[in-house]
DNA sequence: ACTCATTACATTGCGCGCAATTTAATTGCG
DNA sequence: CGCAATTAAATTGCGCGCAATGTAATGAGT
């Protein structure tokens, strides 16, 4: 019985397979800068999104990381472990908890100002083939959301 | 004290959130198809290395997969659990372990070839723009790599 | 006001990823 | 041969992601 090459089965052949072990490739570029700030890739991720809008609701956070409660609440509780936030319930609506940087949470950002200068350099990549892969990578994750 | 957008630090502007947003929005959309298999999302990327080359070591599956042993021993044993492949030490080394589809896994493979098409149309994206985009992350993976 | 549904978050359980370490087999070298 | 160095997997520990469930607070309808 001959080998069936099957091209639509191939590894390399897998959008989704491009997608992820670039993803993780790029985790693991991530990992010594962020370890010198104390923190791991999803809390980095975490931290850009409260440097741009302070005090949000976790299902806001979810929404801008596309996560859940699961995966954010023990994420959240080691960041206010670390000293970088802290989690208070809203007065009005006991439910609601918003996630508030501390002052050592706000001063992190300064640190953490020089990494995109050396992921850019470390991908040896062209910024505007960079910039145009980003939109097209978030326009599939629109497709694919919907 | 006015506040410093600082484009470089802003979500929506990284690459890397644009990738591990997309990947995990890709993951999601395989679940369900998978599922019916009784696969998860790597043990599926591993099931397509082993359908186009059978027997392979779990180190040559790490380096087809970038994933480590670390990774890969219990996503194996829960492959072998259900029944796809069988883990076999080399008889001339010892140290080494052979992942050998079953027939059960080869049938497998069967099933599995209406994925990609189901994930094509769920994607609704062109097939040109999506080989390009495949290419293009490819590439990316390999300058991350070095 | 009382009940039921809804909402927001927390918890549990499982399967990754990966660093670090361990175990066991093999190789290299005197 | 003897023994250290190397190699291949396995193990351990931790932090995600996420489905499913739980819990407590709020809202809606009567």
């Amino acid at each position: 019985m001959a080998a069936k090459p099957d091209p639509m089965l191939q590894l390399d052949n897998q959008l989704c397979f491009a997608l992820y072990s670039t993803s993780l490739a790029m985790t693991k570029l991530y990992k010594p800068l962020l370890a010198e700030l104390g923190l791991t890739y999803p809390q980095y991720l975490t931290m850009l999104v409260l440097w741009e809008c302070d005090g949000l609701m976790v299902s806001e956070l979810g929404e801008r990381l596309y996560l859940d409660s699961g995966t954010l609440t023990p994420l959240l509780k080691l960041l206010e472990a670390s000293g970088y936030i802290s989690r208070l319930r809203d007065v009005n609506d006991e439910r609601r908890v918003h996630i508030t940087l501390t002052s050592t949470g706000r001063k992190l950002k300064a640190r953490a100002a020089k990494i995109p200068g050396c992921i850019l350099s470390a991908s040896q990549c062209a910024l505007p083939e960079l910039l145009a892969l980003t939109n097209q990578l978030q326009a599939l994750r629109q497709r694919l959301a919907a």
